[in-house]
This record gives structure tokens, C-alpha cells and sequence, in this order.
RNA sequence: GCGCCUGUAGCUCAACGGAUAGAGCAUCUGACUACGGAUCAGAAGGUUUGGGGUUCGAAUCCCUACAGGCGCGCCA
């Protein structure tokens, strides 16, 4: 039984005392009860507060009442139901229920036969969703102010598409202004070996890039000046974009669209157009002109300031390219934005917001900007840093190769995203039960084994098998900690919070370990001994844990190994 | 000055308004003739920054003070 079967139980029994006339709810019967797992042992399997939170408006039998009275009439009726041994009445009014070993028993069954697919919901079915994230210029690595997004954005794309909505990843190229100028002519600058403009990129991968840009195209640094810069600007930006896919194939992280800011500025854009939403901007009425600039009167919709989107110069901004690739994506059949930013540029909520709103839309349902809070990286006792006018990086690939993708990935998923958070290198590259996600990978290559040793014995997964026989404390808290996988795929989507996967994976993987520890719930038989049916439901108990924790680890993109 | 985020064990951090605030690391004590010990059992460690409020119930919501991070361009 897991929770959602449970809260349709509890539904159920409140259903029918209202039909009977025993309570009334002004309200009505919710459709759905929070069925929780106590942390407290002795308060039983699950536990629900609906009593404490429907008592204070409904009347019994025409009276006022209390969660304690509310929650008495319930356990009366809840504890008939099937799969339900027991149910208490506690504290102010919590309802504390016990399953029956059988029907918690066949979890492990469904865990097996949903294999790959199981975790994964309808709860976000039918949202067609954009999450856009990293994008960075297409002037340098990637480095380690894009990582956490990286992994953050990759997950959630994961855990959105397992709980039934259409994902789409997208990283947004800015290809246009004049930091791409500013990259061609630094290029240029260490072709020729000038010192490098004032505004212009420094560093040892600038040099790097001219020897390519000279490999792949010979003698192009002898083009008169005029068509020089295109030249070197168009091959510098094709070498170091593909250097950047390349580098987040090498870390999991896979987009859907590359799309370029600079075909915004194309002909033949429709509605997602500059030029276009120009034109509905002012349509609507919500662009005026001030001092040779054209501006969006974003503050009639809550910004602090009104912003400029064409400049008194002729040149358009960064903003208005932003908002033609909004209405772009809206035009594409997104109905939900999610933005993945860091906290130096929170300061452009504001305006994303108000620009939706501009464009007629109700920016709660359609945007939703998540900011992530920096990431300090601490080695012997001191902070890494990075400067853009030095031109020193930590380069993603850099800090892939020293800590390792999987604990890299899985360090910076395990927080949330507004955690200001400090990675200790020597503390994640560790490889021992020090580290998180060694821990879950352990318990998973675990599995592995078991199942091995299981088939060396001639033992096989039953086609049918008695789940009472799962009747341990210790079988039933994992087949509880099973049962709340979809549960918490579900939420970790709807908060957009990947991090409650890998805590969850955690907790399984010490329930699981304690459950391996435990002498009476050996999988295999002991000496000469032979195979009991007990064996063989615990060997199901056994698929079903490996089936979860790889399920897991897949939503983090995180690899599953089966050996260590 | 204004705005956003954060403040929880010595350290790094959890905890959808729920019961006695939890993990890992570090410290201390145990369990290896082992279905893989990269494990397990236990001890110690807290006025959830301070002060008010909201309610059956607050680390969580509101107000306020303090501390830290970040941001407030016709930059990209």
C-alpha cells in the first residue's frame, strides 16, 4: 500500500461518514489527504493530519467539534478498510495507521514490474514545459559559475519529464553585440602577437583558439582588416561553441535546442522576431520615447525602473532580444518559462516579470525564474577564485576531471539552489562512505551483487510470491521507503527542487543497508540450506531496491555503477 | 539608501505550518570465521542570530533589529 492508495482510503471513509450524515464538511471531501511517514517510531507506518485541519470547520452530528473528537470518528471507519491493521488516534489529533504486511508487501512486486518507469507520474502531465539554463557567451569555457546550473537545470528537466510533463532543454546562444567583436579582436590580437584590447578577453585559451582558428582556416589572419574580423569572429564562434557542447556531453548535461539570440534578429521570424515584437509592443502601448531611446514602460507592471529597448544610438539591447525570445518560446506552445539564473543577475526578475506582463500574460503561470546562489570552491583551506580580466578560469571540464563527474554532479544536485553553498575538494573527491554519493552507488552496486550470488544459486525472480512473507520491521520500512519514491519525484518536480532525490536516494540507501545488516532478513540461505519462498520474496524485496536506487540516480544524472 | 537571498550542532548542510529539529564530517565507544565492512550499532554535541506577533501547532508565515552574500547602467 503506499501513500496515494492510502490517502484514496482515507477519502473514502470521510466520503462515506459524510454520506451517512455523521459529519459535515462545509467544504466538502478533499480529494486528496496528506498521508505522511512519522519520523517518530511507535507512531506508525503513516500518519495524517486531516483531522487537526478539517475539525475547526465541520460540525458532527450538527455540533462544533475538535481534532481529537473528528480524528476518533475517522480511525473508527479508516480502520476497516482493507490493507489497514491499525489506526491511532495521537496528540492533537494525528492519525497514525499500520499496514498490513501483505498489502505493503506487494510493493516490491509493482517496484519490479514497473522497472525503468517506475517513479515516474502524471502529477505534470499535459504542460508543455521550457526550461532554459547555463547560457553562456559563446566566448570562452565553461566554467565554474556555470556548473551548478548545469547539473541543476539537467536535473530538472528529468524530474519535470518523469512526472509527465513535455520538457524541453534549451541553452540560449548570445551571439550577438559587441562582446562578440571583442572576442574576434582579441583572437586577432593573439594571432598576431599584440597585446590584447582593453575590453577583450584575456587568458591561455584566447591563444589556443587563434591556433585553431589559423588550423581551420589558413592564412585568415592575412585578410585585410575589414573582412578579417567576420572571418576570425564567425570561426572563433564556431570552434568555441562547439568546444562548450562538447564539454557538457562529457558532463551528462544534454540540451534539446542551442537556440542563437542572433536569429531573433533574422528575417523571416514571426511572432518570436525582434522586429515583430517591437511592433505588438507598441501596439499594446507599452513603449514610448524619451531622449532619442526607445523604452518599455515595464514599471506600469511592478519594475523599479522602465527599460530601455532600443538605444539612443540605433543599437538595440540585450533586453529587447530577451523579449522577442520570450514571446518566441510562448509562440512555440510553451506554457510554462522556467528560467535558471544566477544570483548576480536576480535583479532581472523584476523586468522578465513585468516584460511578461506587457505582453499580456499572467507572469505566476507562465514564468517561473529560479536563482541559485553561488558556489565557493574551498581547497586546503582556501577559496578558489576566478578572474575574468586576469583571465584565470576553473574550467568546468577542469573541475570535472579532478573531482569526477558523478560526485562533481552529485555534490551540487544534493543542495537546493538558493543555499549560498561551499565545496571542500578534498571532502568530495573522497572516495569513501564520507561522500553521499559513493554511499547510494554503494548500496546500488550492492544490489548487483546479491542478485548475482542469488542467480549462482538457481534462484530467480518468482512469478508469484506471498508479500506477507516481507513481514520483518526492517522489510517493511524498505518497502515504505520504496513506496515513497513517486511521491518524492513528484514533489521534487512541482518545487522544481532536485536535491529531495538525492536525499531521498540517501535515506533508502541507510534503510537498505540496515535492512542487509539485519540477521533475520538474509536474502540468501545460510550453508547448505535450501531456498525457501521467504528467500525468493526477499530476492524480489532486493530487484525492486536496485530498480529504485538506479531510477534515482538516473533523475541526477548520476551514473548507477554495478561493480565499484 | 532601496531590492533579492541567507543565518539551524565545532564544520558542510537537511527538515512541503506538524509530534522529542535531523544527516554526514570531525570527536569518543563497540561489531569483521563478511548474502561486498565503501557497512552496521552506540555516545556526545542545539535558546534554529536577537526581540515581538499570527494559531491547535512556527526553524518555516508576518513585523522588527543585527550579521553575511548579491544586485540596483541607453553594459552584455
Amino acid at each position: 500500500m503506499t501513500p496515494a492508495q492510502l490517502s484514496t482510503a482515507i477519502v473514502g471513509a470521510l466520503s462515506s461518514l459524510v454520506d451517512e450524515g455523521a459529519i459535515a464538511l462545509p467544504d466538502g471531501v478533499p480529494a486528496e489527504v496528506t498521508v505522511e511517514r512519522p519520523r517518530q517510531k511507535g507512531h506508525g507506518d503513516y500518519a495524517t493530519n486531516v483531522a487537526m485541519q478539517l475539525a475547526k470547520r465541520s460540525t458532527i452530528n450538527g455540533q462544533g467539534t475538535n481534532p481529537r473528537a473528528f480524528a476518533e470518528l475517522l480511525a473508527g471507519r479508516l480502520s476497516d478498510a482493507e490493507g489497514i491493521s491499525a489506526v491511532e488516534v495521537a496528540g492533537p489529533g494525528f492519525l497514525n495507521i499500520t499496514v498490513e504486511a501483505g498489502s505493503q508487501g506487494k510493493v516490491a512486486a509493482d517496484v519490479v514490474a514497473a522497472g525503468s518507469s517506475y517513479g515516474h507520474t502524471e502529477t505534470l502531465a499535459g504542460q508543455k514545459i521550457n526550461v532554459e539554463f547555463i547560457s553562456a557567451n559563446p566566448t570562452g569555457p565553461l566554467h565554474l559559475g556555470h556548473t551548478r546550473w548545469a547539473v541543476l537545470g539537467d536535473a530538472i528537466g528529468r524530474v519535470l519529464s518523469a512526472a509527465g510533463a513535455d520538457v524541453t532543454r534549451e541553452f540560449y546562444i548570445n551571439d550577438r553585440g559587441v562582446q562578440m567583436n571583442h572576442f574576434a579582436a582579441s583572437i586577432i590580437a593573439a594571432a598576431l602577437g599584440e597585446p590584447k584590447p582593453e575590453d577583450g578577453y584575456a587568458g591561455e585559451y584566447v591563444d589556443d583558439l587563434a591556433r585553431q582558428v589559423e588550423a581551420a582556416s589558413p592564412g585568415i589572419f592575412g585578410l585585410p582588416a575589414d573582412e578579417r574580423l567576420a572571418a576570425v569572429r564567425a570561426k572563433g564562434y564556431e570552434i568555441q561553441l562547439a568546444e562548450q557542447q562538447e564539454q557538457l556531453d562529457g558532463f551528462n548535461t544534454h540540451f534539446d535546442v542551442w537556440f542563437s539570440e542572433l536569429s531573433l534578429h533574422e528575417d523571416g521570424q514571426e511572432s518570436g522576431g525582434v522586429p515583430n515584437t517591437l511592433e505588438r509592443l507598441k501596439d499594446l502601448g507599452h513603449v514610448y520615447e524619451d531622449g532619442g531611446a526607445l523604452w518599455m514602460r515595464t514599471t506600469d507592471f511592478g519594475d523599479d525602473k522602465d527599460r530601455v529597448l532600443i538605444k539612443s544610438d540605433g543599437e538595440l539591447t540585450y533586453f529587447a532580444s530577451d523579449t522577442a525570445y520570450y514571446l518566441n518560446k510562448r509562440a512555440r506552445g510553451f506554457d510554462h518559462c522556467i528560467y535558471l539564473l544566477g544570483a548576480d543577475h536576480h535583479g532581472y526578475v523584476g523586468r522578465l516579470r513585468a516584460m511578461a506582463a506587457c505582453v499580456g500574460d499572467d507572469p505566476d503561470k507562465t514564468l517561473n525564474v529560479l536563482i541559485g546562489q553561488l558556489v565557493k570552491i574551498v581547497k586546503d583551506g582556501e577559496e578558489l577564485k576566478m578572474s575574468k580580466r586576469k583571465g584565470t578560469f576553473i574550467t568546468l571540464e577542469e573541475l570535472a576531471e579532478e573531482i569526477g563527474v558523478d560526485a562533481l554532479r552529485y555534490s551540487l544536485v544534493r543542495y537546493p539552489a538558493d543555499t549560498p553553498l561551499a565545496l571542500d575538494v578534498a571532502e568530495i573527491t573522497k572516495a569513501s562512505n564520507d561522500n553521499p554519493v559513493y554511499y547510494v552507488q554503494y548500496a546500488h552496486a550492492r544490489t548487483c551483487r546479491m542478485q548475482e550470488n542469488a542467480a549462482d544459486l538457481g534462484m530467480s525472480l518468482p512469478v508469484d510470491f506471498d508479500p506477507s512473507l516481507l513481514s520483518h520491521d526492517r522489510d517493511g520500512e524498505l518497502l515504505r521507503a520504496l513506496a515513497d519514491f513517486p511521491g518524492a519525484v513528484a514533489s521534487a518536480a512541482e518545487l522544481r527542487e532536485p536535491h529531495r532525490i538525492a536525499r531521498y536516494l540517501e535515506d533508502t540507501a541507510s534503510v537498505f543497508n540496515k535492512w542487509y545488516d539485519t540477521k533475520e532478513c538474509r536474502m540468501l540461505p545460510q550453508g547448505d540450506e535450501p531456498v525457501t519462498p521467504t528467500n525468493e520474496a526477499r530476492l524480489v524485496l532486493v530487484a525492486a531496491t536496485r530498480t529504485v536506487l538506479a531510477n534515482g540516480l538516473d533523475l541526477l544524472g548520476v551514473s548507477a555503477p554495478e561493480r565499484m
